[in-house]
DNA sequence: CTGAAAGCGCTTACAG
DNA sequence: CTGAAAGCGCTTACAG
């Protein structure tokens, strides 16, 4: 870069103590005499001067930086996430690193070199053993998931979603509305792999001939699985959704159609994102209390930073009733 | 943390190499004789090494870290562009960090501590003297904004939108389906600080007796301002909104009093979120390119970066539309 | 072709 | 009360 960066030394030269009281000062952590105090307060000032955490994180083995992987930063639930945790990590003094996840390992272990404090993990494009490898090297390790992982290292946390509680509310719910016949939209992209939300409905739903439409990406697909549905045997009376973007685009597609919501047919999102919220009709989501998340993350973090036995959290999800889903 | 870190030592050893011939290897730096070569590789599978990146940036003095202050991640046109940076970014081996801002300038001068490679700001929470302090410490500093700083140091290079054009083709387009009051709805928390976007729908639609609205955070806010607006004696038949995500909450707004959208009254939106072309009606828009703006900002930083002169960078947008503003 | 040595800017026992 | 010194894990001129 070429310029000069003042350094601890040279606030400590302008203020005649040594380098060492300069460090006991800025971390007060050690006896450091009025008089020297002020004087390096005023050296500080004068040379705006600012300590160089990148050598401190060397030598303390902890760059106080957390590693946030999550590919769907564009999806609502997300994004909120991912700004609550930056803002209460901020709190304790942390930093946090935003990082989309590449299919390899080594971009992984290259931020692993960053001799981070700690990792944030909600993707299904980072493996268990990427994440094992992360929790070897005793590096905090919380990952938001659906699915389990049987050889999951235990030193990870993980944060999970109830998924079986309150699918069954959204079926007892549905069922209450008169709907009989309800089609699940799932973001699984195959049917051989089936997160545990699917699961959960399929249990919850209780049905031989349930039908699932897996990956559905943006409203034209939609719109093809939802005709092609209407055309078969079973018509749907509800559409359950995986997240409110989607829900968003199956009510689009319904009404292109020409059915009507709730009238006609049903919709239920998922992540009470707020386009559920002002959307016309409102769209019936699932809160799962995404601010409230990221703060959980960042706290398990630092617990376990800090030596603590941390058990998994459980997160119990609310149905909010909107126009989408009720009767008149 | 406690635990063992296997460095570049160990691998030397295991190697029977020096520490020397470990870096030249990795970083391909000098020469390294075929055998030793082997042996090196070797030795960093067995052991499972991973270069201490802090360490590294320490002597090179540059962490290879990209900082993104943006505190609007929620919307997504800004989560859209984070997350493309952050994938053009790690193509050129640098990594980002993610932060909101902070109101004071110690949490600014923490983060540049962490001897970061550049900056890129999209925030109106960052001020001038923050980015100036920085960009003196000759970082390169890639800003998105729209109000223009007199005393912007010129090592800054700016991303600008060219809203002049845009809003002319907005309310020529308003005209034509037969608009005669619009009604702006600024994010401006007040009339006072006008950015530039509200400015220039000002003097393209060049009236008197233009209406603004200010600093509308949710709908039942827009709702309110909505109504009062058709109590007074222009009422509005067209609504221009600073993002989409206010154009949906005022659509939402119009359709709870009665009105109908397009027939009634037209929206117009800002961004091209997906919000925008879902919704029932989908709604006019602005494209500001964000997938490529974010390649932009890690393309101008890496320029600055190889000691490039950086001309400011004026991205044209283009209006997208949709039925919101269509008469049939 | 290879390696000893200085140095990046800090922290922190330890000695006085 | 204060500071000299070792060391964190690297890079890189320089010497052989």
């Amino acid at each position: 870069m070429g310029f000069y960066m003042v350094s601890r030394k040279d606030v400590a030269e302008l203020a005649e103590v040594s380098p060492t009281s300069v460090s006991y000062y800025i971390n007060d952590t050690g006896y450091v005499g009025a008089k020297a105090r002020q004087r390096i307060q005023e050296a500080i000032d004068t040379l705006g001067y600012n300590p160089n955490q990148i050598a401190r994180s060397l030598k303390i083995k902890d760059s106080r930086q957390f590693v946030f992987f999550c590919n769907e930063i564009r999806n609502p639930f997300y994004s909120q996430l991912v700004h609550q945790a930056t803002k209460a990590a901020l709190k304790e003094d942390y930093v946090t690193l935003f990082s989309p996840v590449v299919d390899d390992d080594k971009y992984i272990r290259k931020v692993c070199g960053y001799q981070i404090s700690g990792v944030f993990a909600s993707n299904n494009r980072i493996g268990v053993d990427a994440i094992n490898t992360m929790a070897k090297q005793n590096i905090p390790v919380v990952i938001l998931r659906d699915v389990k992982w049987p050889d999951l290292s235990p030193k990870v946390t993980q944060i999970k979603v109830d998924y079986s509680y309150i699918m069954d509310e959204i079926v007892v719910h549905l069922r209450e509305q008169g709907c009989n016949e309800m089609h699940y939209i799932s973001s699984s992209s195959s049917p051989k792999i089936l997160d545990e939300k699917t699961k959960a409905f399929f249990k919850a739903y209780n049905k031989e001939d349930v039908q699932v439409s897996f990956g559905i990406a943006d409203t034209s697909e939609a719109f093809e699985k939802i005709v092609s549905s209407y055309s078969s045997d079973n018509c749907p009376d509800a559409f359950v959704c995986t997240n409110d973007a989607v829900a968003f685009g199956v009510l689009k597609a319904i009404t292109t159609i020409g059915l009507r919501v709730p009238e006609d047919v049903m919709v239920v999102g998922f992540d009470n994102a707020y386009i559920a919220k002002y959307s016309v009709p409102s769209i019936t989501s699932v809160d799962i209390e995404s601010e409230k998340m990221g703060k959980i993350a960042i706290d398990l973090l630092i617990r376990k930073l800090h030596g603590e036995e941390v058990d998994d959290y459980v997160v119990t999800p609310h149905l909010i009733v909107r126009q989408s889903s009720i009767r008149e």
